[in-house]
DNA sequence: GCGATCACG
DNA sequence: ACGTACGTGATCGCT
């Protein structure tokens, strides 16, 4: 049978706020009351375990009782401002709950509980209304129970009224109490004037006559005189006062039976209240609540032998909608989730019968029979799964991040909070810092309910995702971009680079006797030993032990930044050397040792390209990071030497030429810039000569200096500041220069204020191809932040548009040498760089295959531009 | 765990 | 007056 609560809102909470001590907030905030009301409300919902949950509230307003008796004071008792207060943000935690407020115009909420009990008692719902106030004892009915809480010493006691009750305790029905309350006048003021009979007199007489209009018409049969006597002079007080103590059980509410339904009350904005509110108790329940709330933990199973496993696998094969996770740990499968269906989320482990070729085979052919098929990390699972491109798996995670770049982690519950509303025990609630595969695999009962909810949450997850995405215009751009891309990071992940690790060794070894040799002679210079490694430490050398003049501070002291040092070097050799050793030890702890111990013992380099990272689109690259080995200068730049292709093979190394740029002549549509990229090979140049009015070969290596340092603040998102830093210049001059390029190029001008404009509107910037970067720096009440916004809304179209190209090409490539048969690898992607290790007698089609795929990635109004070389490292191939 | 530094595009 | 160029990741020292 259906259970609804209604709680009284004022009047618990009222009880609340005398029953608990003082409270407030690190804010201030008076919390006593809320945090009374939500003890005696979660310890209800623990008894009576409802399905339904509303509370009611008085409004301000007069109501229909106001109408009828003009002095009529309302039942809300005179409370302190402190009281007042937390009556709003009451309503607030309770709406972030998802708990119904029910309010009426006209009414209070006795007429509202009154309604709504009596509404549901007579559809068979189990009713129980909890309020501190006795005048609601009239509800009282066979399914419907009247609960007063009291608070006192040792908790929150509950007194629970029956019909019986009532009659036990103030010997009349629960109809003839207010009859009692009317005769009695009511210990309140609410009537002044009405006569005082006691409660048990009142209680005798009503018992005896039924009701005051009866007891008038035996006015003579009342005893004790006293009370005849008071009856005769204010019966009509009498009447008015139980007119008004009357609840009307019929009021318009608004609401139905089916709006009361309780949901998930732990939801992540109630839970940011309870934190706001430092309601620990509260938050502890929160986090066992909703462990313990979750309805579908109860229908998740974990499957251990081979027939059931047969059974669910049957079951699956042919549902549209999959969700599904394989679980691993050491390389091994341990079992996996699979979810189809409310009452079909099953975990199966691996052992036995349930061998990882019998598990992976049986769940491929659910994928591939599935309309979509949806995971978590679907790249992590295709070394056992052997899905090719285009198959209905589909990650949760990256569409999670296309919804939201600017996230940390798209993990099963950060998807369930933020697209199902569900907040769900996360995998560290449920295992803390240990690992999900092994401790499935030790059947562990936590761990199964963790592989249960990643399945589930990823089933869930199908149509709000899709419908998310097709909402902000994505779709395409996930089935057709983000989807292929996993599989292309994925062979380019397994194909790895070589790296000669003997090389590797000398390369370090080398750098290691200079570093010796350096850390000696400063050591002299500085006359002492200590760590030139601590900043801390250099900068007491420096800037206090030696006195040498000290530019920038940092917080924790003086900075001894490459920039700083660099006007120093000059004058103290000291500090040359010290920029020196850094070099070298940069090299050495992060390329040299850092690469070496990546190698594996296929001797290669297998990093992870992380597509679900950047704010803008691009991937990323992780242990180790493949995406910032050493160019620019000729040192650093040697190590690229070691990374070689396998033998037979040459490595063909593609880079596109100023990207950003031709992706902002496209964008901004600027005439100018167009005709000027479509003629020019040298950007920068062309760009000093329409800028500084001279002809393109006049120009100056400083006017191309500082026409490219202007390109890239427009790229960056221009700043004065910050160009007068790029130059060293003062900042009146690169307002000058920046002057210069906007009337130069009125349309880069107008686009990119175009772009604040619209991530100010929309709270939101956009790639050619439909990619979002959120900014809601732009709506900061802080100065800087704003600004910071304004460079993204300029930069982020740009840089992640350019990704977006950067992916089809790499898509179409690496589609291209699979369509031929190829066994050249696309090893390495570096935002505008494909490395490509071609196989002998491969190089002319890889070359052929690169530039056109690369070029035609996108059809823009200026040409893009790529450069191919070919070398027997990939120092030579650049 | 965080700031400073420096490697890349 | 504020105090910035955009996007990343690894290493080190220090609390």
């Amino acid at each position: 049978m259906d259970k609804l609560v209604l709680i009284d809102g004022h009047s618990i909470l009222f009880r609340a706020f005398y029953g608990i001590p003082n409270l407030t907030n690190s804010e201030g905030l008076h919390t006593n009351a809320v945090y009374g009301f939500l003890n005696i409300m979660f310890k209800i919902l623990e008894e009576e375990k409802p399905d339904h949950l509303a509370v009611a509230f008085d409004l301000a307003e007069p109501t229909f009782r106001h109408k009828m008796y003009p002095d009529y004071k309302g039942t809300r008792s005179a409370a302190p401002a402190e009281f007042h207060e937390q009556v709003p943000l009451m309503k607030e935690v309770l709406a972030a709950m998802g708990i119904p407020v029910v309010t009426l115009p006209g009414y209070e909420a006795d007429d509202i509980l009154g309604t709504l009990a009596r509404r549901s008692a007579g559809a068979g719902v189990e009713v129980s209304i909890v309020s501190g106030d006795r005048d609601l004892l009239q509800l009282a009915d066979t399914h419907v129970k009247i609960r007063i809480p009291r608070t006192g010493r040792g908790g929150t006691e509950v007194k629970d009224y029956y019909p019986e009750d009532v009659k036990r305790d103030y010997l009349v029905t629960p109809r003839e109490f207010i009859d009692v309350k009317a005769l009695q006048g009511d210990t309140s003021d609410n009537i002044p004037g009405v006569p005082s009979i006691g409660e048990k007199t009142a209680a005798a007489i009503i018992s005896q006559f039924g009701s005051i209009e009866n007891a008038y018409a035996h006015i003579d049969e009342i005893r004790p005189p006293r009370a005849q006597k008071a009856l005769r002079e204010h019966y009509d007080m009498a009447q008015m006062s139980k007119e008004l103590a009357t609840i009307c059980t019929d009021c318009p509410v608004p609401f139905s039976y089916e709006e009361m339904a309780i949901g998930n009350l732990y939801t992540p904005e109630a839970y940011q209240y309870m934190k706001r509110l430092e309601f620990k108790s509260i938050l502890a329940r929160f986090d066992a609540g909703a462990v313990n709330r979750a309805p579908v933990e109860e229908k998740f199973r974990v499957v251990e032998d081979l027939s059931r496993a047969e059974e669910l696998f049957q079951k699956a094969e042919g549902k549209k909608q999959v969700g599904f996770q394989l679980i691993l740990h050491d390389g091994q499968v341990k079992g996996l989730a699979l979810c189809f269906g409310e009452e079909d989320c099953c975990a199966v482990r691996a052992g036995g019968f349930l061998s990882e070729s019998y598990l992976t085979e049986k769940l491929r052919r659910v994928i591939l029979h599935a309309e979509q098929a949806m995971t978590l990390n679907l790249k992590s699972q295709l070394p056992y799964l052997n899905l090719e491109e285009g198959s209905p798996a589909l990650d949760g995670e990256v569409a999670g991040y296309l919804l939201n770049p600017l996230k940390d982690t798209y993990d099963y519950d950060d998807l369930a909070r933020d697209y199902l509303g569900l907040t769900v025990p996360s995998r560290a609630d449920l295992l803390g810092k240990r690992p999900l595969g092994s401790a499935f695999e030790e059947e562990d009962e936590k761990a199964g309910v963790c592989v249960c909810y990643a399945g589930y949450i990823a089933w869930k997850s199908i149509p709000v995702l899709r419908d998310k995405l097709e909402e902000t215009g994505m779709w395409k751009l996930f089935t057709d971009m983000e989807m292929p891309l996993i599989y292309s990071l994925y062979r380019m992940e397994q194909a790895g680079i070589r790296v000669e690790k003997d090389s590797l060794k000398e390369y370090g070894d080398n750098l290691k006797v200079q570093i010796d040799k350096l850390e000696k002679e400063i050591y002299s210079l500085a006359g002492g030993k200590f760590n030139i490694n601590s900043p801390k430490q250099l900068g007491e050398i420096l800037f206090e032990k030696m006195q040498l003049p000290h530019g920038k501070k940092t917080k924790t002291g003086y900075s001894t930044a490459a920039d700083v040092l660099d006007k120093l070097a000059p004058e103290y050799p000291v500090v040359q050397m010290i920029l020196d050793y850094r070099q070298l030890t940069k090299l050495n702890s992060t390329y040299a040792e850092g690469l070496y111990g990546y190698i594996r013992e296929d001797g290669r380099i297998h990093g992870t390209f992380n597509q679900t990272i950047t704010a803008t689109g691009r991937i990323s690259s992780t242990e180790p990071n493949l995406q910032n080995i050493p160019v620019r200068m000729e040192l650093g730049r040697q190590i690229r030497k070691v990374f070689v292709p396998e033998e037979g093979s040459v490595f063909v190394d593609a880079d596109y030429s100023q990207i950003e740029l031709r992706i902002l002549a496209h964008m901004s549509g600027d005439e100018r810039l167009i005709q000027a990229y479509s003629e020019a090979q040298d950007i920068h140049a062309i760009t000093a000569s329409q800028v500084f009015h001279v002809p393109l070969k006049q120009v100056t290596p400083l006017q191309r200096r500082n026409a490219k340092a202007v390109n890239f603040g427009i790229v960056y998102g221009i700043s004065a500041f910050g160009l007068s830093e790029g130059l060293s210049i003062s900042r009146k001059e690169a307002e000058v220069y920046i002057e210069k390029y906007f009337e130069t190029y009125p349309g880069v001008k107008a686009f990119l204020d175009r772009q604040v404009e619209e991530g100010r509107e929309q709270g939101f910037v956009t790639t050619m191809f439909g990619r979002r970067r959120p900014i809601p720096e732009l709506k900061d009440a802080n100065f800087m932040r704003r600004q910071f916004g304004e460079r993204v809304a300029m930069n982020s179209p740009i840089q992640g548009t350019a990704a977006d190209v950067m992916k089809i090409a790499m898509i179409a490539v690496d589609r291209e040498l699979r369509n031929r048969n190829m066994k050249s690898r696309i090893v390495l992607q570096v935002h505008d760089e494909l490395l490509v290790e071609a196989a002998g007698g491969e190089v002319n089609q890889v070359m052929e295959i690169l530039e056109d795929k690369m070029k035609h990635a996108a059809d823009l109004k200026v040409t893009l531009e790529v450069e191919a070389h070919t070398g027997s490292t990939w120092y030579d191939a650049k």
